[in-house]
Parts: structure tokens; sequence; C-alpha cells
DNA sequence: GTTCTAGAAC
DNA sequence: GTTCTAGAAC
């Protein structure tokens, strides 16, 4: 049995074959829409200010159980909220079963996925979080069940679970309210920080406080970003990913937008030049 | 991945 | 003097 992921809906439903999973999905995006409307204040998302005024620059001491999430609130339960523990399909023990590597910053999306406040969506293949420290208005992550550590071990079997993955991801930009205004793109970072493969569904107005510098703003405008569609083609013509070598220094050229090319000197100049192309 | 801070850049 | 970055630590 799996649980309705909705506060609002409360039914539970045993997901026993492709046709259940698409009225459970339709339930979803239905409701998704709804509350995203509700909640929504128009035209532009703004994020909350910080209180202090001095964007997280304050000098403390951090404790180990502080979870800033770059000034904002903590991600919002609205979208997706379950009380109960659910059952989990596939390969949750595998994954339970290094608890110690738990433990480590980078194993954070394995915790993240299974912890049902962050899940936006989910199905018997994949989960949706959004990313704990978005990089932009819209910034998801779409993840599969199955333990697959990064695109090195990805082969050409694992073909049909990344379409469905990109499949996800599409959906999320079609029931994204703001879908019509921002320009959404579906990829993988080349040499990610955290462990298991993760999809970044981000839009391209990189309005965001969790975007603090170069490596962020690189990771997601170089190369260094390998488009889903990209990754799928590699595995059915090669049967693997390749990185290209020296991928990583991309991560050091200069500030540059990704919608003019004009290049900006240090990164809160690149975010004033930003609100020339997404004006909130 | 993030936070923190020394020191570079201005 | 302040702003900003880069790299260590986590």
């Amino acid at each position: 049995m799996i649980k309705c992921p909705f506060a609002g809906l409360s039914a539970t439903r045993a997901i026993i074959n492709p046709s259940d999973c698409l009225i459970f999905r339709q339930l979803f995006w239905v409701e998704v829409q709804k509350r995203q409307l509700k909640t929504k204040s128009a035209p532009g998302i703004k994020f909350r200010e910080d209180p202090a005024g001095d964007h997280g620059r304050s000098r403390r001491p951090r404790e180990p159980s502080e979870d800033k999430k770059c000034d904002r609130e903590a991600p919002s339960p609205k979208v997706a909220k379950q009380t109960e523990k659910q059952s989990v399909p596939l390969q949750k023990e595998e994954a339970t079963k290094s608890s110690e590597s738990f433990g480590h910053w980078s194993q954070g999306l394995k915790t993240s996925m299974q912890d049902p406040k962050m899940q936006v969506y989910k199905d018997d293949k994949v989960v949706v979080i959004k990313d704990k420290y978005p990089k932009a208005r819209y910034h998801w992550l779409v993840l599969p069940w199955q333990t697959i550590s990064s695109l090195k071990v990805l082969r050409g079997e694992h073909t049909d679970l990344l379409k469905h993955m990109q499949q996800v991801a599409e959906q999320m930009v079609q029931q994204c309210p703001h879908k019509s205004s921002l320009r959404f793109r579906k990829g993988y970072h080349a040499i990610p920080s955290m462990s298991h493969v993760h999809l970044h569904v981000i839009s391209q107005d990189f309005d965001s406080p969790c975007l603090k510098n170069k490596k962020h703003w690189n990771s997601f405008t170089t190369d260094y970003f390998i488009e889903s569609h990209d990754v799928i083609q590699m595995l059915e013509t090669d049967g693997k990913v390749a990185v290209t070598e020296g991928t990583s220094e991309l991560l050091k050229l200069p500030l540059r937008c990704h919608m003019c090319r004009k290049e900006l000197p240090t990164i809160p100049a690149l975010k004033e030049h930003l609100k020339s192309h997404f004006p909130s």
C-alpha cells in the first residue's frame, strides 16, 4: 500500500498496475495545481527577505542541527504532506543497509528523498523533491528509488528509467503556474557533489538567495550541466555516459550571463544584471 | 552540498 | 574602510 501524499486526499491505494499509477498521478497533478495557485503571489515569486538584512553573512558559531536553507523558510509541506510512514518500493532496504553512509553530507539526498515532507511527487520508480537550496525560483530534483550513485555507473539498461525521469521532470514543468513566462532546463551535473543520481529541473531565472558563487552559476550555465536528453542519447548509443576530461575546470570560467553572454565581474553584479532579463 | 573566514580586491 | 571570493572544514 502506498499513502497518497496529500493531506486533503487521505485515501490509500495499492499500486498494483500502471493504470492505478496513472489515476494516482492525475489526482496528484490536480492537487498540486490547486495548491500552487492558491498560495501563489502574482506575478513573480518573491523570496522572503533575510530578517537581519545581512543575507547570511553574520558570523556566529555553527550548530550541528542548524539548517538555514539560505535565509528562506523551511520547505513548505503544502504540496505534499504525509503524516504516516509509507512503504517505499524497490530498493529502499538496500539503501538503508549502509546506514553509516547517511551521516556524511554527500549522502543528504538519500535522506531527503525518503522524507515525506520533502516529496512533491512520487511513483513506483522515482521521487521528486524540491532542492533544499534552490538556485532559481523553481528547482526540483528527480531521483530514482533505485540506488544509482552517479552518472558513471549508468548503463544501457538504465535508459528507460532515465526516460521516465525526464518525463516526470517535464510534468513538473507543465504543472508550474509560471511555465509560460519561464524557461526551464532539465539536466545533470557532470560531476555532482551529492551521491545518488538526480535530475535537476530548474527555471532559468536563477533568482535565488541560494545562488551565491561562481561554482553555483557555472554548474548550471556551462557544459557542466548536461541535458537530460543528451545523457539518454549517450546511453542509447554508447551504453554509458561520457564526461569530458577537464569538465571541472568549467566551474572556474568567468561569470557570463546565460541570456546575452555579457560577462560580469562579480556575483552581485551578475544578479543585478539578471534583473534586466527577469524583472520581478 | 553548505558555512565560515582570511585575505584579495576595490 | 567595505565587498567579495576562494578554499578549508564540515
